[in-house]
DNA sequence: TTTATCTGGGCAAACGTGTGCACAGATTAA
DNA sequence: TTAATCTGTGCACACGTTTGCCCAGATAAA
């Protein structure tokens, strides 16, 4: 921008001093009596000096930027998640700067170039879809970047996690359905490599088996592109239907999954909770709105995007490299609503 | 970020040049010789160089940097907004920096005020429901900051514009009401300053008068936050239907206020479209998912933010001074669903 | 041969801040 | 009175680029 701001050599030159001077005044730092900071400090005040922050960015090697890389912006988790992460940011006077890896892996390398050669503090990731060698953050990395993971983690290296008890809440989205009597319950979700799929498949298998329901592989159906392309939740529902033996329910692992589901089934005119049950995660706002009032995990999106920026910030301004890394696992939330009542709560 | 580059010193003392001289070499632009110029490239591209983008800022006093500011980003709309600008930032390398006003005039400043600080090239801006008065932005166009106003605009000042056809988007929906049957409809609105809000309650008089359809101001129900508090839709629906001659449709006029009436109307066991009829300007991706399906005026969220990205990065390289001011204004799309399908087709 | 022109490249200052070092004057200790 | 210490301020360089100006050597013109 062109516009001529105050600095602080004009006001060295203004009060007679040298920038030296007027710098420590300002900063509080050094020697500088009373009465020559007071000065200052009040010239400063009353013209509306702000420092340069492009130039205390060169010299200090920081930048008071942080960089989110996700999947993508109007999905309702992660519109949450950045609200979440803004709302520390904010107050901690940092900038977020946020790209969308649009699911692939590319466009992720990209986004993470971008953001370094931008000059960002600090990072916060949730991989996407197509990202299963996290090689590409580890050198970042490795050179300094703090990073913190969220929704999406790797373990490939150490540093801070934030998720959601993805298994906790698939064990407890299935479970309900086993509960309203649902019994080949499938599993529409993201590519396998991803660790919230296993851990979703992993609470899924669990209620299964504490009810002695067998588990049957081919109910699991995993969307390459987590549901970016309509056509391959097209593929995996009708798969399951053309299968000879198809679900009674279905349990969709993320918000596009979710919708993309609940919109084939009705298409197919498929009676929802009667002939199948549908539920999934999601955190759109209002999922009582839809028809049948639709049954989801929700996650604490806000709060998850908020603890991220925190640790985050603190492992930027952390004084000492750190090297105890945190773990933290959000419970998610079961809203049971019409899409899964079958009015019918059969024991086992 | 403390991640070290490699940076054109490096460069000249490697080849035993001068710093000048890398610097011409690498920018094309001065007088080197074939062969020196060459052996830089290889170089630098060999050594994977990439130009400090804070150096050359400080210098250049510009930033490839644009600032937005919009009221929230998990908003369908303003979402689908980010896409478009982002897919032209991308393309043009700006980096994209996205502030929420949140509907506070308050934090309006405070985001612009961020942003300048930060320095940027350029402003896009959708107005907050709050703000009424420009001369904040005013100022920094004055100081040249070039400025794009989307969706929310304001002719204090020229400057390019980008928006919907609200007018004939409200024209259209009111039209289809009428059409079906229905005579008192109510418009449920943000704050009566917002050149959107007026530009909407104008389309739907105009349908009303050319129906021949008597205007009560009673049935317009300004929301002063836009909806961003639940209780002021809950206020405005239930003055309407206390009002004694209450409205037998509801025209919401923004995606929040949409989303929020309907919740209500359902709470209050409302039959839609039956005991009244409801739709909405709304961009959510989903809207035959709701019970009942819901009518729409779609905005073509993403071409609008394309195009604001595309005027803003014209305006910033532009050579010279802008006198000509452009004012694109986008077709919306109704889209009938069932929840104003009264199946009554009235001829009047 | 001398002078003018051109070509290629280097010097150094600038953008706005931050900081190690030096130094003048005042204070304290010997 | 002299030496040591403390206090407050200024000088100058650094961060990485860009750019106006200058200059050495080569070439062309007179």
């Amino acid at each position: 921008m062109k516009i001529q701001n105050i600095t602080i050599k004009d006001i060295a030159k203004a009060l007679d001093l040298s920038y030296s001077t007027v710098s420590r005044a300002l900063k509080g730092s050094y020697k500088i009596s009373e009465p020559v900071r007071n000065k200052v400090i009040a010239y400063a005040n009353e013209h509306n000096y702000r420092p340069n922050l492009l130039a205390q960015s060169l010299k200090n090697k920081n930048s008071r930027c942080i960089g989110v890389v996700l999947c993508n912006i109007p999905n309702s988790f992660f519109a949450e998640v950045i609200s979440g992460i803004e709302s520390v940011a904010y107050t901690k006077n940092y900038l977020v700067i946020i790209t969308q890896s649009h699911e692939s892996y590319e466009r992720e390398i990209q986004a993470l170039e971008n953001l370094t050669w931008r000059s960002i503090d600090g990072l916060l990731i949730s991989l996407s879809t197509e990202t299963s060698d996290c090689s590409h953050i580890a050198a970042l990395h490795a050179k300094g970047l703090p990073v913190v993971f969220f929704d999406r983690v790797s373990e490939d290296f150490k540093t801070h996690l934030v998720k959601a008890d993805n298994e906790g809440g698939a064990y407890d989205l299935t479970n309900h359905l086993l509960h309203q009597g649902y019994r080949r319950i499938a599993q529409i979700t993201s590519p396998a490599h991803l660790s919230i799929t296993q851990e979703r498949i992993a609470g899924y298998k669990k209620a299964l088996s504490e009810a002695g329901q067998p588990i049957d592989e081919s109910l699991i159906k995993y969307c390459e592109h987590g549901g970016m392309l309509f056509e391959e939740i097209e593929t995996a529902v009708s798969e399951l239907f053309d299968s000879g033996n198809p679900p009674d329910a279905i349990f969709a692992a993320s918000d596009r999954l979710t919708l993309g589901t609940l919109s084939i089934l009705k298409k197919m005119g498929k009676s929802i909770p009667g002939d199948i049950g549908m539920a999934g995660f999601s955190n759109f706002s209002e999922p009582e709105l839809f028809e049948p009032a639709l049954t989801t995990i929700k996650q604490p999106a806000f709060e998850m995007g908020k603890t991220a920026a925190e640790l985050l910030i603190q492992l930027i301004e952390s004084k000492r490299p750190v090297t105890e890394f945190e773990k933290k696992v959000f419970p998610t939330e079961l809203k049971a609503r019409a899409s899964t009542n079958r009015k019918i709560s059969v024991a086992y």
